[in-house]
DNA sequence: CGCCGGTTCGCTCAGATGAGCGGGAGGTGT
DNA sequence: ACACCTCCCGCTCATCTGAGCGAACCGGCG
């Protein structure tokens, strides 16, 4: 009743488990497992199937390192993305969280970029983290797809970042130097028509590859929302944004929105980010989770790296 | 250093785990899954390698009733045996080892015994307490294959035994009213005389199956050893013997040893139980292991019923 | 610039494997 | 006693899989 067991008697079973093993830990074929054990090969399948049926033999797929992959695999799937990094965390400290989430974004970047990719980096501190455990990387271009966005609290620049990645690369930078947001449109359509800025905004089209943050609105977590006024966030709040990915906003579904400020940020526009084969968001904090999920739907973001519990929230169901 | 560790990134990492639940989980075949991630079937079997390799995929086997399938196998394989179950054993209480032995015995023998086969018994204690288990069995003929041996402690017969078993079994029984040792041989001729015990032991040559218990002579833990007199047990201690087999005794060879006290048995002789295609013995209390390793070595015994720490005790390395 | 050891990849082909089938043994109801 | 049923076994055949091989690629090094 309690235990649904195997009715066979303890000398298949002992036989079962022989079997299995040569089958499984030695490496052995059926034919040869049934020549040894005189049985037919397919007394000896069956004895296999039993015992992967019972539960004799179990097979688990383990966790070797800090990486979840069960949880990253399902993520890639039900999402649709094309790669899912969850770095399983104990700890949901913010500031553990950014530096081993980013160092797993550091690893992928590491695997996944090569010498004829174009790099796009965004802005979040997530990317500095992720900076700072990247030691190795193909020599590839690497462009730089917003402006700064000066916070007290972080002194490193924009610049900084992409200048340091493109060293480690070995490869070109394109960078330039303007602040994110400024305080008209006219201003930001003057500053776009610079040589300088220009030049490095040609290149958005060419990015193969881009690693971003994801800033959410709702609840309030994002470096240019913390940038905003009171009025501003009210007015991007009425038109539906949820989410900001790299200077673009998006709605709940994913949609790019335009909003006046659209207008007012320096950076890659909502048209070209999505053009990027790649665009690999670092998430942390599931207070984010539902501005991810946009960003995914919306096809933003095709690739995450993020913790445990952010990829729970994520996920549909548990 | 301390992480040996696959040098592959943690996108790959994933890819694998992906794979390798498709694989062993799912039961996809490498050419499914090699269509599903775009790889070619080459890839996937080098993926699914190296998660084995690397211990991303663990596989064991489990022990999911009282029986440890483990040491079953190696006992089996390592002594030559047709079968040994061992018996998961924590408590090592002898009562508690002869009960839960006695009912893994009980097991076996339900499940090896077919209609065609003739059963002979031995007398021990283990034996009774397997036939306080035995809730089934195939209409087999069972036979007596020694003498009762009164002990103070234990008031059921070995005719019991050997009837409660073929009532179980529904088959008939051959048994006999005699002690398992008589004072001289010409008594033990006498009695091997009347026709009721020739008649019972003309049946030991067909015999294809029997269960027996196996006694110590160093250290001494015997039935048999414990009805003897000091000056018997002298006499059979210079001869060498170390075990006795359901009165049959044997050296630390396992050859079969003719004393003068064999005379004296009423029971199966040394050639008969040789040619006993299976003679199963339950064994219990490590102390026994020498004796059983020479009933073993000798092939008086191929097949055995202990616990966990006999088995070790058994077995050449651990 | 070309050579070379090492590695990865995908091919071929023989051998291994799984799905489905039919046949026989043993149990069951009439 | 008979038909029926179910379980278990081992067959065939199409597919899958592993071992070994050569091609392509890569990163030094002369």
């Amino acid at each position: 009743m309690s235990t649904p067991e195997t009715a066979q008697g303890p000398a298949e079973l002992v036989l079962t488990a022989s079997v299995a093993r040569r089958y499984y830990i030695d490496g052995r074929s059926k034919v040869e497992i049934a020549q040894e054990f005189r049985l037919s090969r397919f007394k000896v399948a069956r004895l296999l199937d039993s015992a992967r049926a019972t539960g004799l033999v179990r097979i688990d797929i383990g966790y070797p390192g800090s990486i979840d992959v069960g949880l990253s695999g399902r993520l890639q799937e039900e999402l649709g993305l094309q790669h899912a990094i969850v770095v399983d965390t104990v700890d949901e400290h913010p500031a553990s969280l950014r530096s081993q989430v980013g160092r797993a974004a550091a690893e992928l970047l590491s695997e996944i970029v090569a010498a004829d990719d174009v790099l796009g980096l965004g802005w979040a501190r997530s990317l500095m983290a992720m900076r700072g455990s990247l030691t190795s990387l193909a020599p590839c271009s690497v462009v730089q797809l917003t402006g700064a966005l000066s916070r007290p609290d972080v002194d490193d620049s924009s610049i900084e970042l992409v200048r340091d990645v493109a060293r480690i690369a070995g490869g070109p930078a394109s960078y330039f130097y303007a602040p994110m947001i400024v305080p008209d449109a006219t201003t930001a359509a003057a500053l776009r028509r610079q040589p300088e800025l220009a030049r490095a905004m040609e290149r958005f089209a060419s990015v193969t590859k881009a690693v971003v943050g994801v800033g959410g609105w709702d609840p309030p977590a994002s470096t240019v929302h913390d940038a905003l006024s009171p009025a501003e966030r009210k007015a991007l709040r009425r038109l539906g944004v949820l989410a900001d990915v790299s200077g673009v906003f998006l709605d709940e579904e994913g949609t790019a929105v335009e909003a006046p400020l659209t207008q007012r940020i320096i950076g890659i526009r909502a048209a070209q980010l999505h053009r990027v084969p790649e665009v690999i968001a670092i998430a942390y904090g599931p207070e984010k989770a539902p501005a991810t999920r946009a960003a995914i739907r919306g096809g933003y973001v095709t690739g995450l790296v993020t913790h445990s519990s952010f990829a729970r929230a994520l996920l549909p169901n548990g």
